[in-house]
DNA sequence: ATCTTAAATGTGAACGTTCACATTAATTAA
DNA sequence: TTAATTAATGTGAACGTTCACATTTAAGAT
């Protein structure tokens, strides 16, 4: 059962000509024979040869593989960024090594990077939207190998691509300022991700902006879960608000059924927005208004500038920045004439 | 800025020892003093020493890496499987290659094993829950690397996990049986994938088992616009279903959608039923009944398996089943009696 | 036919490890 | 003290490639 595997040397000797040969075929090197190129490639055939991958990156001293990094993958913008991140590296003859970091301390990315680095992975993609590490923390770890950070802080001299998370913030509570809402409630993302700081800070500033004082805001967690309980306890603390901004589109969902349990309609009674434009959100009931990332774009542009730095280490630093845009549909209007809805209890 | 990458012999050279007994100190091999070993661990530290394990692989013949194989990440589980195949691989010390298949062809599949064989990955995952390729095609193309599947066909001999999709079927279809439904309609997944299959298969039988004539199925590709157009479908060609079996949740959630366009309530009007459990499932509204599947339990399972494996050839070929598990919550109830409701046209 | 040039093929070394063995140093037993 | 044993360290070869040459063969120019 078990075969052999084959080596330039077996090759060789079968097709009676030298090892050298061999490997000048299988890497179409010009100066070979086609009538002994079409004998080395038929013993190649028969035998089932593979090149060994791992002996050529020994002796080129670079692997082509690529390595992703997240931190956590809960929520759909990751899920994507992986997705395109393969195709891409594919594309260009690249294997991607996939890395997910449960807790982002020190100690765990410092490991991960550590084995990346041992396997000469020939650059990294980071999807670090995480508070914790520093860029030159993580610079140190990396030792050599050319890293591109995915949506870590805005304005930082790093290379990176990064949504303009700001900007969402900013059209989406405008969105709902012009529509004619004052009070304002808002459930953030972790607030140890750089992404769900810049859009509850915006948030906040953009209310102010408008000579509106913010109501409150409950840190979720990106899950479903955390938005209805979120929603809860905002019903339960500061009632009255007739729009909610959201940190992202599965919060949304757990916020809606809560709204609902407590006989709020959306958008009759509370305008909802969300943050990411997942495919369902156009199917939630009230279809969702929400501000579009493009993770397609962010993960292509997020290779592209990753392969650039490698082949070219003096590639200039730089932070590419993707405006994400408002999607209006159907969960926010015009805020209803009998503001104040009557305040009720949570069924616990 | 670029910096210098050590080996066994600068560190051997640094500490005043041969590169064996530096090798024996990354390796934690016993014979060597304890004076050395702290000698030499200290050089490492120093110069940043990373052992190269495309060398280590080289002449170990063996990677220390796995590869996970998916087809599409559109839905639910495959993200599951590779965060749980990532974990479970990373705590025993091996990396993880994430390659998708875009069009499950032979050609494509072919493609991406070769570049996995000639990375000498130690054993291959395979999601592939799509016809396309039979296993005995799978195994010529992996050559002499152990594969498992994860739900490939029931009742083949090879070595994979699956989730009985039949048994999952059956319950939820006899779910809504045992509330009185009798007009039951599907969406189903896409017809290619074994998995869909077997769910079709299994609710029409259960149908004619409960003497009850199916109404019509329509074909989704998972995604929510998929179910909302089914279910468009549906409600025009084939109406008066008082209950829905969808092939998963996120499907459902565009079918409940197109229901409500038609001001048909669910579980009012319809009942409605998913698979997966996804988290957000929960906070549908309503909240959905649906059939779990553990793909934490799949993954782990599915790791465990292709390690034995790995380590020993003549691991017994077997199919490791998972039952999934019934989950009620709101979105089923029993049919109303005006069970004939007033057939409406779509609004388009 | 002979010399020159280009094309085709072959050889030795290297990449950074580990393995199997050889050697040296330190310890114990007589 | 000396031989026998164990612990600690070192050496050469190998893993399967590619690179930089060296060599051979074929083709063209005189």
């Amino acid at each position: 059962m078990k075969r052999q595997r084959y080596t330039l040397n077996d090759v060789a000797e079968y097709a009676g000509v030298s090892y050298q040969t061999v490997s000048r075929v299988v890497n179409n090197h010009p100066s070979v024979s086609p009538k002994t190129r079409a004998r080395v490639q038929k013993v190649i055939r028969e035998l089932g040869y593979h090149p060994n991958k791992v002996a050529k990156s020994l002796v080129a001293n670079q692997s082509n593989t690529l390595a992703i990094m997240t931190f956590g993958m809960n929520h759909y913008g990751p899920t994507q960024m992986v997705l395109n991140t393969e195709r891409a590296a594919k594309n260009l003859g690249y294997d991607l090594i996939f890395s997910n970091i449960n807790e982002p301390t020190y100690d765990q990315i410092r490991k991960a990077l550590s084995s990346l680095i041992g396997r000469q992975v020939d650059g990294i993609l980071a999807i670090s939207p995480v508070v914790g590490i520093t860029y030159e923390e993580m610079l140190e770890l990396c030792w050599d190998i050319p890293i591109v950070q995915i949506d870590p802080q805005l304005g930082l001299e790093v290379p990176s691509v990064i949504v303009d998370q700001k900007y969402g913030s900013r059209i989406i509570t405008e969105h709902l300022i012009n529509l004619g809402h004052q009070k304002i409630a808002e459930i953030s993302g972790p607030l140890n991700w750089f992404g769900a700081i810049a859009r509850h800070e915006q948030w906040l500033e953009t209310m102010h902006e408008a000579g509106l004082t913010p109501m409150m805001s409950v840190e979720g967690d990106w899950s479903a879960n955390s938005g209805y309980e979120a929603a809860r306890k905002l019903l339960m603390e500061d009632p009255g608000f007739t729009a909610l901004v959201v940190g992202n589109d599965q919060m949304t969902l757990g916020a809606i059924y809560a709204l609902y349990q407590h006989n709020l309609s959306v958008p009759g009674d509370v305008s909802v927005v969300g943050f990411d434009d997942i495919p369902e959100s156009a199917f939630f009931s009230p279809p969702l208004t929400t501000v579009k990332q493009d993770f397609n774009q962010l993960g292509e542009i997020g290779v592209k500038y990753l392969l650039e730095r490698i082949h070219n280490p003096d590639t200039p630093i730089e932070q590419h920045v993707i405006l994400p845009k408002l999607i209006v549909r159907q969960s926010t209007k015009t805020p209803s004439l009998h503001e104040q809805y009557p305040v009720q209890k949570a069924n616990s």
